[in-house]
DNA sequence: GGAGCTTCAATTTTT
DNA sequence: TTGAAGCTCC
């Protein structure tokens, strides 16, 4: 024992862990089920694990991690890099499902029927395709929706079901007629059937062909069984069925599986994952291993247990008790405001105070909310007030129209057959093939039962009806991608990108437009060259990396793992979702209101509603040393105001956590009397005088708020009206301001004593 | 074939 | 309010 201990203790990395977290780095054979609780050092125990692994002599190269984010799984390297250096961390198998299978895939594409350069299709592409079949099939798009049959398919996906046992499956195909989708089994058919046409597969293909891959191929499944001695999972509880048959799969020879997980931070069961899979760990594996971390390092007390108290109210979850030995801290406050604005402004507001208050910078705040559309007025707010902010996911810089219309181009030259790609490039920029054409040329290359690319290649060998016109711009369409084509053999990626831009005419259509926007799209071109230029000379050994890897990389990157742009300072705002495995020292959560968090969606079943409680516990646990919470009584909502109620989530945490604030004014500085049920004191009740229609802002600390205001803002005054502010005298508590203020005229104010509002 | 206009629907979360 | 889709006119 003291010998072992000895060993240990010569790892430094080691001596950072609790006994808990120390007894589940080394453990070494069989499987291992981590439990960890919020900001309980669960990524620190999985690098430590397997820097633990390298350093006990097992090869790198037999390690599989497995994340759920692209920026996990550097993170992770990173760290494990720190230990055992880069070499060695370097050849450790580490990414997220869909980008380690999608490597996978390549490599044996070929026993699927597939060529080792098929695209992948995003979310986009699939929902695009989905509309063509609709139309094509002449089917009601109304009734068939493209992001719902999307789901449909993905759903089957998830749960291994192929078209064919799709369209046999009795239940499901009652479940469709029900919701009068009869012919969905037959879009999921053709669906199927396009992909593999286009060369081209979807997300969920991504882990259901790699089980199909798993399946159908024991030399191959065998390989890798044999090639990862030792597989970790993290986020396990995000896991869906065809990822969990995976790493089952691969585990089977040697059992040494380690998964970490927290049920109460599942939040993608609407995507498919299933907490099932925490839950059955004990059927497939009896013998294993359970570690429980409970220690929170992350948070204050009152954080920890608001939301303790909060996911209490779960019935379906394991029992662990997460607690902290850190400071009690603040209790967690709670702002209303009367409109959606005011909630931003209010928010905004509060980050450059404390900012200041405590000097830390602005990248220790995050505001949280439920869906992006909500980011507007948090935005709108801080642009104002001159803080720095960065929005995370939204629309992302890959999915923005000129990035992709570019990407469309590599994608095409890379794979011909990539119908998507396709039909984005073959009239950008515009070179007169007109909708008419492309829809003769697809309805052709249906009939002659070849790829749309086949089709105008060889037009000689299909007869189709299409004007000379339009025939000798396809054919110099054709030679064009073509010479693209011969290139990729012989130049890098970076130079066949600059190319394909500058001579198919993108760059100059851009250059030329020189609006504001179009300016932007030109600079966001010249980004994504500079990227691949860095990315094609990022290759091992100077390999210069080729088009094709790059397209892998790009199909797979969200804007959440894109870090760059780190030299100033900035406030997060992000959705919930992307804020998981992060943490700030202030965190914001807002729009806590009913049919809002939790949504509208998801109010009807229980399932749904714990998992939106789920949400609200990640959210709450990001927070380090502050939370704040805000709702809104009006929220514009498809651009007319409505009235909302505070969230029940509000409700669910124990009192004695919360402090409580409003901004309306006729209860400026009212403190909440704690004994009242929450929603009798500052719901609907208290509600009366307000009218959806107010615009107006009223703030409730006027000598804080008035070091907001700056030369040229528009401020209303009590007394005097509206106004503009002309400039400043004096300094400190003399401080005054003069106004121009329409109807009164020029007034000059002692700024602590002016009762002034920002107006819009 | 394409520009510009009107109409209409849509907001949950993402690899 | 925004964006896409459909329609009209050149």
């Amino acid at each position: 024992m003291d010998l072992i201990n000895l060993y240990f203790w010569s790892m430094e990395f080691l001596k950072e862990l609790n006994s808990n977290q120390m007894d589940a780095a080394t453990h070494v054979e069989g499987p291992m089920m981590v439990i960890a609780g919020a900001g309980s050092g669960k990524t620190k125990v999985l690098t430590s694990r397997i820097a633990f692994l390298i350093e006990k002599g097992v090869d790198a190269f037999q390690i599989l991690a497995l994340t759920f984010t692209n920026k996990a799984a550097r993170e992770m390297k990173n760290r494990i890099a720190h230990v055992v250096g880069d070499a060695e961390a370097r050849n450790v198998t580490m990414g997220t499902f869909h980008s380690v299978f999608a490597r996978i895939l390549r490599h044996h594409a070929d026993k699927l029927g597939y060529p080792s350069n098929f695209t992948i299709y995003d979310s986009q592409d699939s929902k695009s395709l989905i509309k063509t079949i609709v139309k094509e099939m002449g089917l009601d798009d109304k009734i068939y929706k493209p992001g719902v049959v999307l789901s449909r398919i993905s759903s089957a996906k998830n749960n291994l079901i192929s078209a064919e046992q799709y369209e046999q499956n009795t239940e499901i195909v009652a479940e469709d007629r029900m919701s009068a989708k009869p012919q969905l089994y037959l879009i999921y058919k053709q669906y199927e059937m396009r992909c593999f046409k286009a060369s081209a597969m979807d997300f969920d293909d991504l882990l259901f062909k790699t089980n199909l891959l798993l399946r159908d191929h024991p030399d191959v499944l065998q390989y890798y069984q044999h090639r990862f001695r030792f597989i970790l999972v993290d986020e396990y509880q995000d896991t869906n069925y065809s990822q969990y048959l995976i790493v089952k799969k691969l585990a089977a020879v040697h059992e040494n599986l380690c998964v970490v997980g927290d049920d109460a931070q599942s939040i993608y069961a609407f995507r498919g994952a299933s907490i099932e899979n925490i839950l059955n760990f004990k059927n497939d594996y009896p013998d294993f291993r359970l570690f429980k971390l409970e220690q929170n390092y992350r948070s204050t007390k009152n954080i920890v247990d608001a939301a303790n108290s909060v996911i209490e109210n779960n019935k379906n979850q394991i029992k662990k008790t997460v607690w902290t030995q850190n400071d009690t801290g603040n209790k967690i406050k709670v702002m209303r405001t009367l409109t959606d604005n005011e909630e931003g402004r209010w928010v905004s507001n509060s980050i450059h105070d404390n900012k200041h208050a405590e000097e830390i910078d602005y990248s220790g705040f995050a505001i949280l909310y439920r869906t992006n559309a909500q980011s507007r007025a948090f935005e709108e707010a801080l642009r104002k007030l001159n803080v720095p902010y960065k929005i995370y996911g939204g629309l992302s810089f890959y999915q923005r129209k000129e990035i992709k219309d570019i990407i469309a181009y590599f994608r095409l030259i890379c794979n011909p057959n990539d119908e998507e790609a396709f039909k984005r490039v073959i009239n950008f920029p515009k070179r007169g093939i007109g909708d008419t054409t492309i829809d003769t040329l697809f309805v052709a290359s249906q009939n002659y039962q070849v790829s749309v690319w086949e089709l105008i290649e060889h037009f000689n060998q299909y007869p189709v009806n299409i004007n000379s016109g339009a025939r000798t711009k396809i054919e110099q369409f054709v030679m064009m991608i073509n010479r693209y084509r011969g290139q990729l053999e012989t130049h890098g990626a970076s130079d066949i990108a600059e190319e394909i831009t500058r001579s198919s005419g993108i760059s100059n259509l851009l250059y030329q437009d020189k609006s504001p926007e179009g300016v932007a799209r030109h600079e966001n071109i010249q980004e994504l060259l500079a990227g691949i230029k860095e990315f094609s000379m990022s290759g091992e050994d100077g390999e210069l990396r080729t088009m094709s890897d790059f397209l892998l990389d790009v199909a797979l990157l969200t804007d959440v793992d894109k870090d760059k742009d780190q030299d100033t300072p900035k406030v997060s705002l992000m959705t919930i979702h992307a804020s998981k495995g992060l943490e700030f020292p202030h965190v914001y959560i807002v729009g806590l209101e009913e049919n809002l968090f939790p949504s509208q969606m998801a109010i009807h079943s229980r399932a749904d509603l714990e998992e939106e409680r789920r949400l609200f516990y990640v959210a709450l646990t990001r927070a380090e040393k502050r939370c704040t919470l805000s709702y809104s009584m009006c929220r514009y909502l498809y651009g007319r105001p409505a009235t909302s109620e505070p969230s029940r989530f509000i409700q669910e945490i124990d009192p004695t956590f919360l402090e409580l604030e409003m901004s309306t004014p006729t209860e400026k500085g009212r403190s909440l009397n704690l004994s009242r049920p929450i929603i009798g004191s500052i719901g609907l009740s208290s509600h009366s005088n307000f009218k959806p229609t107010d615009k107006v802002k009223p703030l409730n600390n006027h000598l804080r708020k008035n070091e907001e205001i700056k030369v040229g803002h528009v401020v209303m005054h009590e007394k005097f009206g509206k106004g503009k502010v002309l400039s400043f005298e004096g300094g400190g508590s003399d401080k005054k301001v003069k106004i121009y203020f329409t109807g009164n005229g020029e007034k000059t104010l002692l700024l602590k004593f002016a009762k002034l509002d920002l107006v819009d």
